[in-house]
Formats: structure tokens, sequence, C-alpha cells
DNA sequence: ATGAAAGCGCTAACAA
DNA sequence: TTGTTAGCGCTTTCAT
């Protein structure tokens, strides 16, 4: 039914008492540095477990314990820098207190991501940090999670009440489409999972704020829906042009679909920024390549993992409890692939 | 003493059984479709299990089989996407058998390598699949893993009879410089971790072999000491640069540090590939931007992590067992960051 | 300071 | 078909 986990048995603490000629019990002191336990046998047990090459097991330990040395970490896309350099942040928060990711990629896929959340809340995970891949998963994320600390990151999740660490992701759209705007753009189109994922459902909205304060009219044909990868960036640009309908500017959902459509521009004849201007979010490392030098909205990642780590793991956020949202503002990053242009 | 997991308290498979009015026994074997119970009761069972949102205990379940569910994976450096689609590649392979990703991030630091794999091993994992920040870990991570199915990967690891899922480094090393020698270039530095990691060690090996077979005396001067990432790779070009000590072309240990190098002498005014010829390995999602068109030596890396996980999860590949190995060929990807000078 | 015993949540003989 | 019991490796009272 289940997988062999080993052959070769492993010395556990009982083995160790024997050779010590003590109590088990007394192993698990002397390996916890109990202070009510004889020095010199405290060292002996050591000792012997050493040369034993004796390793704890942390399954055990937990059960007996009731507690969890683990926390979950889902991310829509592994291949993407933006998340890994969250994950970083994550891990090395989690390291300085010993505990492991366990890892998750829900490839913006919804069915998957729920099937995520429930596999790593089987294993006794402290609590789980999750970038959701659309809003309307996260409900039944919460739901899943009563009982375990948990903390949204980059979305907004106020209007459920659940903690969470976002960037402003209506001011940054509503700065980088002002940005565009200001430099002369007016056909600009938005390229993104601007139907289901949160934050970018909320660039698309600050976007939209912005055509209207520059008593634009908004044209919802110009918002296309697309995945949040270089390829479907490529396609799209590739798409809009085989339609005739050549736009100004791109602002795309994040920094990989802009990379894609300025390479299916390239491809396609025409120049960036001389033809058109593109621009992008998260401010990926691909981004700030001299040769690329994508103008994009910048997010702090790697704080951003830290921060919600600390939230998870210090403020223990769960169901119920007094949510906690840390909102940061994204920054304008301005490099060369966009231009001014005269109207 | 121990973090607190939760206060309120996850349902037992106990509670269930209150519940339905049976033993727990009875509620294992209903979830777990056992043959032996009545229909009826296993469908109640299911049912009444659902309602009260009962979440197994993995933890528990293994201690109680002797298995785990996870499986180790430790790489150097998560920022760098030619580890992250090697994850990808066992992710996917584990997420079919339902198996999660436990991480862990050496960054090339030998001391924090053994710490993670001693912490992954605590987590009663499957096995460990882990790329070796140095040839001189190996043998203590074989040791550390006694009983443990362990796969090496991006690393050979047949002298220690360990299995392992590597490129061919030493043909892939002669391969890049060969090509760097036909197109006409003879002072070709080599940057990268040249003294410890397993395959840039080797890499080298290649690079003096291809010296060696056109004739051309080996200057171990021309091997230059880095680190493996973007900012490694320009401080070396811009050092390079200010020793006034510029080689025909540089052949970087992995495409961070060339496309970091291609940057460094971007910003003294050197050009790539007209003034120096700049090359990788790995060929990363960066290399094959347009504007970046690095030529590299490309590993199937998604393919490597696949298969190193069905190796270590079918194989059962453990110390004592007979070592597998599997080796593949890299290919060459010319792209722009070369080309042909006269001597 | 140490041992004996119970129990964490689960599975798996063994009985009934 | 179902319940009882033991036990996985560990921690933690409670005695001694």
């Amino acid at each position: 039914m289940y997988r062999d986990y080993m052959n070769i048995k492993r010395v556990t603490i009982r083995d160790v008492a024997k050779v010590a000629g003590v109590s088990h019990a007394t192993v698990s002191r002397a390996l916890h540095d109990h202070k009510e336990i004889n020095i010199a046998t405290r060292i002996k047990i050591q000792q012997i477990a050493k040369e034993m090459n004796y390793i704890p097991d942390l399954a055990a330990r937990n059960l007996a314990t009731h507690t969890a040395d683990s926390v979950g970490v889902i991310i829509p896309d592994i291949g993407n820098s933006f998340f890994t350099k969250i994950i970083a942040g994550i891990e090395d928060y989690c390291n300085g207190s010993n505990r492991y990711v366990i890892l998750g990629q829900s490839r913006y896929d919804l069915e998957r991501e729920l099937k995520i959340v429930k596999g790593v809340l089987q294993r006794r995970v402290e609590g789980v940090i999750i970038c959701p891949s659309s809003t309307e998963n996260m409900t039944k994320i919460q739901e899943l999670c009563v009982g375990v600390p948990l903390v949204f990151l980059c979305a907004d999740a106020s209007s459920i009440n659940a903690s969470f660490m976002a960037v402003d992701d209506v001011q940054a759209g509503k700065t980088a489409t002002e940005y565009l705007l200001g430099l002369g753009h007016r056909k600009i189109n938005f390229f993104g999972l601007t139907k289901s994922n949160n934050s970018v459902k909320r660039r698309v909205q600050g976007y939209f704020d912005a055509l209207q304060s520059f008593g634009l009219e908004a044209d919802e044909s110009r918002v296309n829906h697309c995945g949040m990868d270089y390829q479907a960036g490529h396609a799209m640009a590739v798409e809009l042009i085989s339609r005739g309908d050549v736009p100004d500017a791109i602002l795309a959902g994040n920094d990989l679909i802009a990379v894609g459509a300025m390479a299916g521009l390239n491809d396609a004849g025409y120049r960036v920024p001389e033809d058109v201007a593109v621009m992008g979010f998260d401010d990926i490392d691909m981004a700030g390549l001299p040769q690329v030098a994508l103008t994009t909205m910048a997010q702090p990642r790697y704080e951003m993992g830290k921060i919600a780590a600390e939230m998870l793991l210090q403020g223990k956020q769960r169901y119920g409890d007094t949510a906690q949202g840390h909102m940061v503002e994204a920054s304008l990053k301005i490099r060369n692939s966009c231009r001014h242009v005269e109207k």
C-alpha cells in the first residue's frame, strides 16, 4: 500500500539507550540538554549517539509534542524568478530557525492549487504561505486552512479578512499606466491573466483608473487575457500584429510576458521602444540586463518573502485571528523599453 | 521547548469513529478503501469524515508504516533558473505520485550544505537528490545518507560509487573550448568555482584537454576562480580589464556568470562579440533572449530532474546498492556572443 | 538524577 | 465485517 521507507533500520533513541545502559527517557533528556540530568551521563550519551550516527526522527517528535517544523510554500511557477526570490526570502527566514520549506507549484491551475494546499496540510506544516493563482480560490484556501496559520502573498486578502503581504497593485497599475500616458502613448494594451489572478486584476483596475484620470475612454478590447510567461507574451504580441492592431504600448502583467512581447515584436520587425513601448511588473533579474533594459514596476520580492514568513511564524495568523495586512508600494523603475512620443 | 503547532485540535480518526459509532480501525479501513469492509459503512464513514473536514496526519501514518512521502532536494542556488528547471522536473515526477519536495539551498556553502542534508534526513524523506556545491562534500554526503536513497545531480559520482545523473562535463568543456579555438580565439579565460564545484572542475579539465589538442600551452592564470552568479561574473570581467589583461574570449562556468561578464565588458566599453567573445554553460532562459543571445552548452535540465527523481524512487539507490550512473551529452548552442576572428 | 508508563495519530496483526 | 491491541519513535508526567 505505502512506499517502503528503508530496509536498513535507523538507530533510534532506544538503541542508544541500550548501548549507554540507561532508559530511553534519559537519552531524550540528554539530547535536549535537559537541566535535571547528570552532566557526566549527558556527555556520555551525546558521545554515544554521535558514534552511532543517531538521527532524530522529527516526525515522531512532532507527533509527540504537537509541533511542526516546516512551512508549506505554494507558488504558481517556479520558473519565474519573481517567485524564486520570494522563496529565497522565506527560506532564509526559515533556515534561521531550523525550519524547512515544503514546496508546491500550482501552475496557475485552480484544481491543482487546492490539491496542493491539502497536500501540505497533511504534512503537518506549521503554516502556509501562498501566492494564489486566482482570486476565486482564496476563500476555499482559507477554509481548508482552518486552524493553521496562513498568509497570502502577492494578493490583497483584506476583503476576506485574511492575513496578507502584498504590493499595492491598483496603485502600481495606475502609476505604470500614467507613466506610459505621460510619455504620449494612447493605445495601451494590457497583457496577462486579467480575469483570474488577484494581482493582475488589481493592476488592470489601476490601468483603468489612470485612463479615466486622463479623461480617456477605456477600451475593453485592449485588455488581452493570456498566460503569465514568456511564450504567452510572445504569442499575444504576434497575434496583435497579425490582426493589424499594433498598439503604442504594451503593459504586461509581469516581466516574463513583457520580455516575450518584446521578442515577438522584434521578430515581426517592430522595434522597442521606437515603434512600441513595452513595460512590465516585478523587476525580475532579466529585466535588469543591459540588453533587455525593461522599464517595470519593481517589487521588493525578497523582503516580501521574509516579511510573510515573519508574519506567519511570529503572528501565527490563523482563521479567526485578527487578520494582518501588509501593503507596500511598488516603485517605478525606468529603463529603456519605453520612450517619449509626440502626439 | 518546541514550537506550538496549533491550539485548535485537528479532527482525528478517533473523532470520526466516535461520530460514526465505529472503532477507529474501521475508519482507517474505510478511508483506505480496504476490501474487507462493508460498503455501506465505508460510504457512511467517508461521508462523515468529509463533513468533519478530516485531514489525515501523514506524519503519524508514516511513523506507523515506516514509509515516507517526500523527497529532499538540495541545490546551490534557487535564484539560478538552471536549478529551478531541474526542480520543476523533479516536482512533476513527484506530484504524479503524490510526493512532495522538501527544499534546501546550500548557496555553495559546504557547512550549510551538510547541515541541510542532516535537516532533510531528520524529516523522514524517502530519498535525497542533491546538486553538490563541491566535490569535497560528496563523500560526506554519501556517509550521512547511509540507508537512504541518494542521487547526485550534475556531478559525476562514479569514483565514489554513488548514483548520479550528470552531463559529461569534461566533454562539454572540451567542445566549448574547441569551438572558441576554432573561431580563432587564443587567450581564453575560464570563470567560475574552478577549485571546488564538481561540474566546473570537470569543465576546466575539458578546457585544458582542448587546449592541448590544439597544441597550446595551458596558462593556469587564465582560470579565474569566482562565484557562480551574475555579480561575480561582472566583477571578474571588470577586474581583468582593470588589470589590463583583456582576453580574446571568456568561457564562463555557467550562464549567469557569462551574462554578468557581458555586462561588465559592456560597462567598460568593450563590445561582445566584436572585442571579446563570451560563452557559458547551461542554456538558461536568459541566454535565449534575442537581446542576450548567449552561445552556450545546453543541458536538458528538466529531463535531468525527471530522470534523477525516477532513478531515486524506482531504483531506490542506496549506499551499498550497485550505483547507477546516467551521463548525457551537452549540446553546443550557437548564438551571437562569439564570432570568428583572424589570427 | 533516572526509570516506568502513557500517549501523540495512525496502521496492522489478531481475535471475535 | 468489525473491534481490540500493540506499536511506530519520540516526549513528558509521575514515581522512585
